[in-house]
DNA sequence: CCGAGTTGGTTAACCGGTCCAGTCCTCAGG
DNA sequence: CCTGAGGACTGGACCGGTTAACCAACTCGG
């Protein structure tokens, strides 16, 4: 029977050091009032003890906490191979543990969960702010969340995040210039395979990616609106290449579905980049693995990530704000887009 | 100017109701002793009221808390590449959020830094438990842990963790079903790529793989130890089709570094299957979308997840537990296997 | 030598819950 | 009619911090 490890508080510190727990306190806060011998001491004795100021008695004192939330509404085995969330994530954190402020994270299963969830977070004080990703157009998050006034900003173009205060990349001018540049390379049939239309920033880039065609004088081409999986991103490359005039260029809305296009292309034995070129987005490592390798737009995400968590964090300091554009994603060229040279060049 | 939003406790609920603030207490942990009527009036009031208990009181006076650590020690770019992470939470979450608990996520890059924050968590009481991933030959987390008594469940083999409770998958035996699969499809010289040789798990199937290949008389084949990313998977890859025997089957330890493996093939134009069979590990979507399809050693990380979870929970409640083995990795043969027929056979 | 300021603390109320020790009421049994 | 038991609920101490208000002692200018 060892001995039951007793907690020791503030109080035990207190008395270590023969002063007053106020005194503990205004050290640990690095509030003025204690002399410097006083303070060290204090210190001395926190660490001989191993005490750390308990959270949740902190936290119920000064009605703030240090975690802000962040709810992810994909389905799990999606989620694990979207190399953006992780990168997202650690991009947060960057910028969470300089203030040592935590990350509560929970996957949900549709809007209405998540919102139900915010608000518990809310209500139980478990969250100081939150993120929020994935809008939609006429996003039900949104009218729940700000009547409930959760410190909160969003990803996303701020004709979609309905004034909350959000970070976007600017999606538009990205798919122009991936539009641009696969039609200088000669490509006449560009088509599109994106995201679910329902998410906003996929209708933005649609948008754009007809807008630029039309600007081009090039064909209206098909666009499919897909999920982000691979299977699915498979399945519409396989119909887009089964059309009588099938693309010679598609722009992918992920680096997953590109990587699944590939693999259908190399199925179909249409070779890539010469009688097809393939254009992915959110760069990872995954396109530099393959063969060939694929041309992306690429993006910082872990920067984005930080950069929206710098928001959150002006936001609830009340601080004002401005919704804040980040660096757009740019065209990074490899082996999978070139002049289209037709079949067995 | 609106009203601000006057923070509503337990003692509002309790005089809107009629009652004091200890019956709300018993009604919200559904405590004997108040009659249902009651009860339900103060449900009705909680609601109208929108009113849910502060976690953070809640914790204080019970001393207890109701989230869960989790601290990945990987480089950033790389978790999120991996699958498995995602996956794994997924799995932490499903079993999480039925018992409404919060997993509290962090990022760092050294153990020392996660044996800090381990602490930091602990000592704050931030955490209830912790969940510990990738444990090495010797590892340093192991003592201080068990020194803070910090309830822990450790995913690894029970040689690995020194006594904290584990859940593991029988490596040793899938790498053994690997091998022989590959042997019985005529292989004889078989390569491995594997993880950083300190990871625990990594010298697990390095051992397997080499007795698995001593019992079926098979030539001592190279095993190259590497991180987990793709690059390195390549590389590793491309090292080993440049020997002068080089191998006709190869083995990795994740999925990422087989479709790397993929890649490479492609560039030096070996065939694959017909030169080359390559055998990943840890199963994703992504193994579906390569062409060809990558064969897998498939495994229910999801559940791991979850089961790893369940056994937090009875660390923490105090029942005693027994390290648990999940099932073992299985063989998914795809397109990316068979038998060696040389080269344009 | 006095009063104002400053330095370096202490004290106690408070944050919003939980929970134990009672209190009050009702009802069955003797 | 009294007693005892159990059910329904209250009161208040307590969890471990923060913080405003207060205080003692020590300068220092006039």
């Amino acid at each position: 029977m060892s001995a039951p490890t007793q907690r020791i508080t503030i109080k035990d510190v207190a008395a270590a050091a023969g002063v007053s727990k106020g005194a503990v306190s205004i050290a640990f806060n690095n509030k003025p009032g204690l002399s410097e011998p006083t303070r060290e001491r204090i210190f001395a004795v926190a660490r001989d003890l191993g005490w750390a100021p308990n959270s949740s008695a902190r936290s119920l004192s000064t009605q703030r906490t240090d975690t802000i939330g962040l709810a992810l509404c994909r389905p799990a085995r999606l989620l694990g191979l979207e190399p953006f969330y992780m990168e997202f994530i650690s991009g947060i954190e960057s910028v969470l543990a300089q203030q040592s402020c935590s990350l509560l994270l929970r996957l949900v299963s549709s809007l209405d969960e998540e919102i139900d969830l915010q608000e518990t977070w809310w209500r139980k004080r478990q969250i100081g702010g939150s993120i929020l990703v994935d809008f939609h157009q006429d996003d039900p998050r949104i009218e729940p969340l700000k009547r409930l006034g959760i410190p909160a900003v969003a990803v996303g173009h701020p004709d979609l995040t309905g004034g909350i205060p959000s970070v976007w990349t600017d999606d538009a001018s990205a798919v122009a210039e991936a539009v641009r540049y696969l039609a200088a390379l000669g490509h006449r049939r560009i088509a599109r395979v994106g995201g679910p239309s329902g998410l906003g920033h996929s209708a933005i880039r649609e948008q754009a990616f007809l807008t630029t065609l039309r600007e081009l004088d090039l064909e209206p081409s098909p666009q499919v609106s897909t999920g982000f999986a691979g299977e699915e991103g498979a399945r519409a490359t396989r119909s887009l290449l089964l059309l009588r005039d099938r693309p010679t260029a598609i722009v992918y809305d992920n680096d997953l579905m590109a990587v699944a296009g590939l693999g259908v292309a190399a199925e179909m034995g249409v070779a890539v980049p010469d009688e097809l070129s393939l254009l992915a987005w959110d760069d990872s490592q995954l396109c530099r693995l393959t063969h060939p390798t694929l041309s992306a737009m690429s993006h910082d995400v872990h920067g984005f990530g930080a950069e929206v968590t710098r928001e959150l964090f002006d936001v609830i300091a009340g601080r004002a704000v401005t919704p804040r554009r980040v660096a757009t994603p740019s065209l990074t060229p490899r082996a999978s887009t070139a002049a289209p040279r037709g079949p067995r060049a």
